[in-house]
DNA sequence: CTTGGTGCAAAGAGTTTGCATGCCT
DNA sequence: AGGCATGCAAACTCTTTGCACCAAG
């Protein structure tokens, strides 16, 4: 997998991974040259990649780093909420990454290729937390994922 | 994990598994007092419980039941669409099965016990066509996971 | 300097698979 | 009788963990 073609500068991402490197800071996390590597490989992938596919990226540049460094990185983020991890086994095996839009949105996964793609709408957002009450829960987070196959595997 | 108390008889679930049986048939697998045993434990939960859970409720009557079988008869039922496998990792380890309401609906997860429940509105179900099409997926399928913690765990 | 981070290897957990035996149809 | 199903054990994959060494602050 792709994680990205920097041919063009995205400024969005940029400033994305600024937040993110201030979100450790601010929790006392050290910035290591891995973690830095790992999260630009993050913030600056449209793929929402999984832990092999961020671990292969940031590899290159530092031939050293270890898979365990990578899921403990990732665990870090997700403890800060500053990535969404993505739990499907629909398009391919490993949990998937995004580390740009770390809120929960609902997600559309080719069960083909593994490609997955952000959906803008989200109807769950404003009724999850009157579902949850209704059963007495107290709501933290929700998921949406939708199966299919995108256009290139038909 | 309880599977069912089955104290009172439930005619709605003993319909499900006349028709999981059914199906069954149709579809030229064989009937085995393992495969019947698994099935009357999946559609009497009401828990939606997991491979492990199932496994250990069907061991009570089939000393000699393998893990192997269960995994294998879920195979054979999400092949022919008569469960619904939930791949939330929230809610504990290992996967969890509807075999009630094989069709795709909410369910939300206590992220402290496991628990699940259905939640019947589901305001995905009709716009995943469109936002699939507008993105140039065909739909298959979806999930919706709520994540929160139920009133027996606050 | 001190403490948290890294990298290696091994462990862990859930699930799948190969194969000989058994039993449904 | 024939062939799918079972059960055992081993394999597999993704992820986590223990520990000695290293480097960020």
């Amino acid at each position: 997998m792709i994680i990205h073609s920097r041919n063009t500068i995205a400024p969005e991402r940029q400033a994305r991974l600024d937040a993110l490197l201030d979100a450790l800071r601010a929790n006392g996390y050290r910035l290591t040259s891995q973690r830095r590597a790992i999260l630009e490989a993050l913030v600056f992938s449209e793929s929402h990649p999984g832990a092999e596919d961020i671990y292969r990226e940031v590899a290159q540049a530092h031939p050293s780093m270890s898979r365990a460094t990578v899921y403990k990185t990732l665990d870090v983020l997700r403890r800060t909420g500053q990535v969404l991890e993505l739990e499907s086994r629909e398009g391919g095996p490993g949990n998937r990454y995004d580390g740009f839009k770390p809120h929960s949105h609902p997600h559309l996964v080719c069960t083909s290729c593994g490609a997955i793609v952000d959906i803008d709408e989200d109807p769950v957002k404003d009724k999850a937390p009157e579902w949850a009450a209704s059963e007495g829960y107290q709501l933290h987070d929700y998921r949406v994922y939708l199966y299919g196959r995108c256009s290139r595997c038909r």
